[in-house]
DNA sequence: AGAGTCTCCGGGAGCGCTCCCGGTCGGCCG
DNA sequence: CGGCCGACCGGGAGCGCTCCCGGAGACTCT
């Protein structure tokens, strides 16, 4: 074998040589198989140590079929990432709970059409060994297409329109929208009124669900009670405007996320009405930055991220295992928090 | 050859003996070589549709030593990433600008100790061609960490305390804080404060100095006008606060960014203070999301991080083809822009 | 017509690793 | 003491790809 020149990696050969053991042993001693004796296995790691020898992960994958990696799959408009204090999250807690078991994160962004193309093939490229996506848009084409490839997936939150054989990890949408305005009724609370968000998503539709259905339960007609917003601070702002303009004498609002419920915080402030005095508010999300940072501090129906991805990625790794886990959507509970706002 | 079962992905050899041609010819057909008469492309082209294919990027990049795919490291506190919209922009600028050439973007966060390790042990592992890094903080390990990995890096903002043989793209941070304050002191302002970042950055204390030599040279002396803040909204409120406590007389300040002025227009806001009537505010980032929409709209020194991480990539293409780049910090041009708040 | 050139193609080697298989050596049992 | 079993190790094959090399035709030029 010719002398390796300094600056090329080592190889386990390398290693092995240096050891003055067979590849095969090297092999054993560095991925702690059985059946190697104390010493072989102390030479192969100070060779390994001495050479600044790392695996070649490559070759390694290209055998074991394994390459160690998990994509998180964000599909989403560009705008809707850049504030949306939830999807940041949603990144941070997918990149600790895939180190916790020993997998890289690879993020993929996915929102014009273009991407879609990129991101199947990267996909499919044999890149990772499974896939964590959020692509809450109804029209999304993402997961009907991530369906062809045969690569174990796990969705977060609504897929789409795909509904059956399918794993996925949600909230209790409805349920948090229910205890929300439960709540309110509760507290004697007779005109409420919700800002929902994007009713092209699953999740917003679910919480527009929660409240009519609470209304109508108790009795409270919800008819133009509603007003849609986009989940930016500036939509929320603005649907609250519209609400005390058609509905003048309205007491509570229940807002689908924190970042409306700021926007509108500060129309009612604007507007003169006492928040929880002349109108309670409560909204969904229960961001650690946001809702008990407001004045008032709100209340908000608290769903944790880190535990979500954390669901998502467990289930992944049985898939990844070869378990037979039966598809379909395991839906996490959610739980009001009750703060100055109401 | 045995019957390839149905749902194992088919190799390069499946494809060929498909088009009835040999492997080589596949090869060159697919990756586009010279060499192919038309009609073997076409067959071939046509069999790796028809199959489905789609290469094994192991096996490709294990004799190609190339990866296609570039890590971006972000070295900084959990708190700080999730709600620095700077940061947001720039993974986002960077998933596009690697797409735009062709690369895949592969986010590794680092924070805390064991982070170091982790991280390094990945990009020694061969999973990436080269780096982007961001390690704001001058105390971090790991930009020297990175120096010992024969890898590909450029670095954007400073390197720690690294100075010489690293590649980097930074901003004019003295030249735009020069900007700014000088935009005040001719707009006739004399009491001009500062409300800097946290001095264990580079950029924060490049900014300072601008704001500081700015003073000096017009004849002003900045003693106890600056206060230090973390970058946060609440932290820019806070020193707004002290500042005001200890200045009462001030009639301007330059707050080290656009998320700190926030928290500042809020505290001169709940003081009684005009701006710019009584007090003008001039910011630093010009976040779209933020800057323009303030009341009043802020005027801010604005930097781009998309041209940032556009100038890292095309760096890194040229190292990564080999060329033999000369080390050193490119400094990107700032530009102020004027807006109510001043 | 023979030599040279250019286009196209297939065979084979080899990237660095894992894993299977078979061999050796020592200890222990009947 | 022969046989067996378990611990340990080395050789070899092969993962799926790229790339080098040499060969087969077709064509041109002297």
């Amino acid at each position: 074998m010719a002398p390796r020149s300094e600056d090329e990696r080592p190889t386990l050969e390398d290693v092995a040589a240096f050891a003055g053991v067979s590849r095969s042993t090297a092999s054993r001693a560095l991925n702690d198989d059985a059946y190697v004796s104390a010493r072989s296995r102390e030479k192969v790691l100070a060779a390994a140590r001495d050479l600044g020898y790392s695996p070649n992960q490559a070759a390694r994958s290209l055998v074991t079929r394994r390459t160690g990696a998990i994509a998180v799959v964000l599909s989403e408009p560009e705008a809707r990432l850049l504030d949306d204090p939830y999807r940041t999250a949603v990144m941070r807690a997918g990149y600790r709970e895939l180190a916790d078991v020993g997998c890289q994160m690879v993020l993929l962004f996915s929102d014009t059409r273009e991407d879609l193309g990129r991101t199947v093939r990267f996909l499919e490229g044999g890149h990772v060994d499974g896939v964590l996506v959020f692509a809450p848009h109804r029209a999304d084409p993402l997961p009907r297409a991530l369906r062809l490839l045969k690569l174990p997936t796990v969705f977060g939150g609504q897929a789409a329109d795909l509904r059956r054989g399918v794993h996925l990890v949600d909230f209790d949408n409805e349920g948090g929208a229910r205890q929300a305005v439960t709540h309110l009724v509760e507290s004697g609370r007779r005109r409420i009124a919700t800002i929902a968000g994007p009713q092209d998503q699953g999740a917003p539709i679910d919480r527009l669900a929660g409240w009519r259905k609470t209304l109508v339960d108790a009795g409270i007609d919800p008819a133009g009670l509603s007003e849609e917003a986009d989940f930016t601070l500036a939509g929320g702002a603005k649907a609250m405007a519209a609400l005390l303009e058609r509905v003048p004498d309205l007491d509570a609002v229940f807002v689908g996320s924190d970042m409306m419920a700021v926007g509108a915080l500060r129309t009612l402030s604007d507007a003169g009405r006492d928040v929880p005095g002349d109108v309670a508010v409560v909204s969904f999300d229960d961001n650690a930055a946001l809702a008990p940072a407001m004045t008032p501090p709100l209340t908000s129906v608290h769903q944790d991220p880190r535990e979500q991805v954390h669901a998502m990625v467990s289930t992944l790794m049985r898939l990844l295992d070869g378990e037979d886990v039966a598809p379909g959507a395991q839906i996490l509970p959610v739980s009001l928090v009750v703060r100055e706002s109401s």
